[in-house]
RNA sequence: CGGGGAGUGGCGCAGCCUGGUAGCGCAUCUGCUUUGGGAGCAGAGGGUCGCAGGUUCGAAUCCUGUCUCCCCGACCA
């Protein structure tokens, strides 16, 4: 993508509503504007890393055995008086009425339709275990949204829902959707601890919320420093058996953390030199509610055994929105936003340091054809600003790595490659660049010009 | 919802106390000079001062009402 036909409406000053310093570089980058308070216009920087986390977390899903479905976001209010949440949910939930004077709401969360889609159409163990998720943008009206699109008001939520007809089934499912979060998490560059989780009056034993760590975080984490030698894709083959998929939870949840509403330190079992504190944020949630929904609703299977019994169900959520805030509190410096080359909006920058100079756009525009060539996604600034610019413009929006070309160099024959997280500066041969480039996004380099011209 | 604060060109702010018809920096546009880490000079465009009433010859400024936004707290992916 060439910066001059792209719409990326930088800042050079941080508004003065932003506070974290997520929010500040989103706003900043062009990534998002706000709407009004906790809802947000996602301009197409911001859209970009939205859609590569949505993506990953469907892979994950789609890869653990779930079926994307999508359902609506305006709903009525008549399955939520049947289970009870209509009353029960309060004034969070946005409650809205059409021209006939119908009760509708804008969904805070998907259940009670989940569960009806399930009665009206499943009625044998035989179609067991289904587990059905959808991406889908939720309203919460909370009392007070902050912190830019960690805590807003309209949010978009990967929620899945998983059906089974007993206990033990329903474990499997849950501790399948466990090693999907290690994994997805993992893939996002982001270190994921899972935690205990209060299952609340609902009761029941089995609930994690999933921290991720990040420096400025909003809520201080305390855990076992054995978390260190956990590898979130240990034993994940490709179809993991029910024995595999509980291992994986075991090793995971054996270890103590907790946040700092919980933790004790006079009560911490873990010895002061394996404890380690940071700060984290809760991006993902995985619940086995048992029969909670499915009994009033008439949710129910024949068994085997003839006998019509309430399906088991979990439910399992991840902030999608949240998650691209939660990257940059995660991974950031003063000059802006680094983003693990997973979800970078682009995969790498190519600065044009002299755009009215026709031998180094000559060049440029090569090199660019030939990272197109290459499969790679590049921002090229082929803009008329000045270098120094340009260069705070490709530090702030954080691209992985940055190939600068500027008569200078090509009078010495060299270009500048940057690494955005370590900040190295290599000075090398244009073709040695475009090697590492080919290295470090796993592309493979023509073999020749004419390879390129084919 | 309790406590604080703010609404003035796209962004950041001054002006308000002590009414006289709006200003600064950045950004934008034009021209020239520049060009390796947010350039310089010259010129230009852009504002119903959140909204509605009121006081006054005259309101960004004073009064009343109202809406919105931000921060702290309780609540949440």
């Amino acid at each position: 993508m060439r910066l001059s036909r792209y719409f990326l409406p930088l800042l050079k000053e941080t508004p003065a509503e932003a506070e974290i310093v997520s929010h500040r570089l989103m706003l900043r980058a062009g990534m998002v504007r706000q709407s009004s308070a906790g809802i947000y216009v996602w301009l197409p920087l911001g859209l970009k890393v939205l859609q590569k986390i949505e993506q990953i977390v469907r892979e994950e899903q789609n890869r653990a055995g779930a079926l994307e479905v999508l359902m609506p976001t305006v709903q009525s209010a008549e399955l939520w008086h049947e289970s009870g949440r209509y009353d029960a949910y309060g004034p969070e939930m946005l409650r809205i009425s059409d021209r006939h004077d119908r009760e509708m709401l804008y969904g805070p969360t998907n259940e009670e339709q989940i569960t009806d889609i399930f009665r009206r159409h499943v009625k044998s163990y035989k179609d067991l275990p289904l587990n059905l998720y959808q991406i889908q943008w939720k309203f919460r009206d909370e009392i007070r949204p902050r912190f830019g699109v960690m805590r807003g008001r309209e949010f978009l939520m990967k929620d899945n829902y998983s059906f089974d007809l007993d206990h033990d089934g329903a474990v499997r499912s849950y501790n399948a959707m466990f090693a999907a979060y290690l994994r997805t998490f993992s893939r996002l560059g982001l270190r994921a601890i899972p935690m205990k989780a209060d299952t609340g009056p609902i009761g029941g034993d089995l609930s994690h919320e999933f921290i991720i760590l990040a420096p400025t975080g909003e809520s201080a984490v305390f855990f076992d420093r054995g978390f260190d030698d956990l590898d979130p894709l240990a034993d994940q083959s490709d179809d993991p058996d029910a024995a595999t998929l509980h291992a994986i939870r075991e090793r995971w949840t054996s270890l103590y953390a907790a946040t700092d509403e919980v933790h004790d330190a006079a009560a911490c079992p873990v010895p002061a030199e394996r404890l380690v504190t940071g700060r984290g944020i809760e991006v993902g949630h995985i619940f086995n509610f048992g029969t909670k929904y499915s009994e009033p609703m008439g949710a129910t299977v024949q068994g085997p055994d003839g006998q019509m019994v309430p399906v088991q169900m979990g439910s399992y959520g991840i902030g999608i929105s949240r998650l691209v805030g939660a990257v940059i509190e995660a991974s950031h410096d003063d000059a802006g936003i680094v983003w693990p080359a997973s979800v970078a909006p682009f995969d790498g920058g190519l600065i044009n340091l002299r755009a009215g100079d026709e031998r180094c756009t000559g060049v440029c525009d090569d090199v660019y054809a030939k990272l197109g060539v290459l499969g790679l996604d590049v921002l090229y600034d082929d803009t008329a600003e000045r270098p120094g610019a340009k260069f705070a413009a490709m530090d702030l929006i954080g691209l992985p790595w940055s190939l600068t070309i500027g008569p200078r160099g090509l009078d010495q024959g060299v270009v500048e490659l940057k690494d955005r997280a370590s900040g190295e500066k290599a000075e090398i041969s244009l073709e040695s660049a475009l090697a590492r480039i080919a290295e470090r996004t796993g592309t493979q380099a023509p073999a020749s010009p004419e390879a390129l011209a084919g």
